[in-house]
DNA sequence: TGTACATCAGTGAACGCGCGTTCACTGATGTAC
DNA sequence: TGTACATCAGTGAACGCGCGTTCACTGATGTAC
């Protein structure tokens, strides 16, 4: 990464980038070849000499979204667990925050795509699985000592299925209500702190 | 409903209900006029005689499946009521069932658009949210005594979440193992029986 | 250090296809007498 | 009961636009000597 990157190089990633958050604001259909080169600053012509099709974009787009939201959580997890607090809840309320929950684009994958990843091509779809998997190996290494990790995916799809109610009541009182409830009740429930 | 109705209406009705479950099934962008009207068996060309536009269409397709799939649950709800057994325990083994899990065009219209609800026109999203309290509202009226409605909420959220995670990793053991946890889970929290 | 040439990354016009939408027309249903 | 006409529902060809994809070409970067 810190290595010197040809200028293709940068172009490549540029797109991937701009295409991993329009993946996540406007879904699979919502990804247009010339939409995402003009947002990267390039003519549309340039596209097929950095990916093989629309669809090889989608895929780098998809695990590039999984990788950076993980990496935001991961990171909000090791933190509290070395300032000795608990990491569950820190990742419960960094994922039912109100800034994910008006910032798709940046936020969870699998919240962002949930209902239309079980539709796409064979490819994308082993990669959405591998995302859904790390969401929940996410949650588990999160959890309190001693939880069965049965309660990873029950916490996962309440959260992604929050989110989501959430983002459709909109980003109001409603909304906002939504969270703080789901947040209230998987720290209660879940969280032994 | 019993009453006669002319050629247009059946006609218009047929269509309607080849949308929704076009639109469970394929998603908003899935939707294609031609499409439609041939599954209808009709010619694409009489569809503005039925519709102002194809926004018109999603949007009475999207009601109809909502109606539908609400009656479904509702009628069970109404049952095991009826037979002196727990509503609520029907309603979570209805909606995480393995046939709930395959038959997504049959199915809750807001697991099956979970992801994409934020990001249609005003109407469409109005409708959205109408049809995603109204499944609140469902879990409400099934719950045992005494909960606090607060509770639909969190059960809404996780059981369309678990279908959408379940539909990710496929109609096999490890989507039917992810329904499993989550049917267990609430059981055993909320089902006072 | 400077010049000549090869390679590389990106440009922009063009093609083909699918899809929403329009419209003149046809065939069937219903009504008047 | 039968005939003439009006209305209604659906047909199928055509249009325009957006979008994924291709390709000949240009300008910039890098290398050889």
């Amino acid at each position: 990464m810190a290595s010197k990157q040809s200028r293709s190089e940068t172009s490549h990633e540029r797109i991937v980038e701009v295409a991993a958050r329009t993946l996540r604001r406007n879904g699979y259909s919502g990804v247009g070849v010339a939409d995402v080169m003009k947002q990267a600053g390039l003519t549309h012509g340039g596209f097929y000499a950095h990916f093989k099709s629309r669809d090889a974009l989608l895929a780098e787009a998809l695990e590039r979204a999984g990788r950076d939201s993980a990496a935001v959580m991961n990171r909000r997890i090791d933190t509290s667990r070395e300032r000795g607090q608990s990491p569950f809840r820190a990742l419960v309320e960094g994922y039912l925050s109100e800034n994910h929950l008006s910032r798709v684009e940046e936020g969870c994958v699998v919240a962002a795509l949930g209902s239309e990843m079980p539709r796409q091509s064979p490819e994308l779809l082993a990669l959405s699985t591998r995302r859904v998997h790390s969401l929940i190996e996410m949650i588990q290494r999160a959890l309190p000592e001693g939880s069965a990790p049965e309660q990873g995916m029950v916490i996962a799809a309440t959260m992604v299925g929050t989110l989501q109610l959430a983002r459709t009541m909109g980003a109001n009182e409603q909304g906002k209500a939504m969270l703080a409830t789901t947040r209230h009740a998987l720290l209660s429930q879940y969280d032994s702190a």
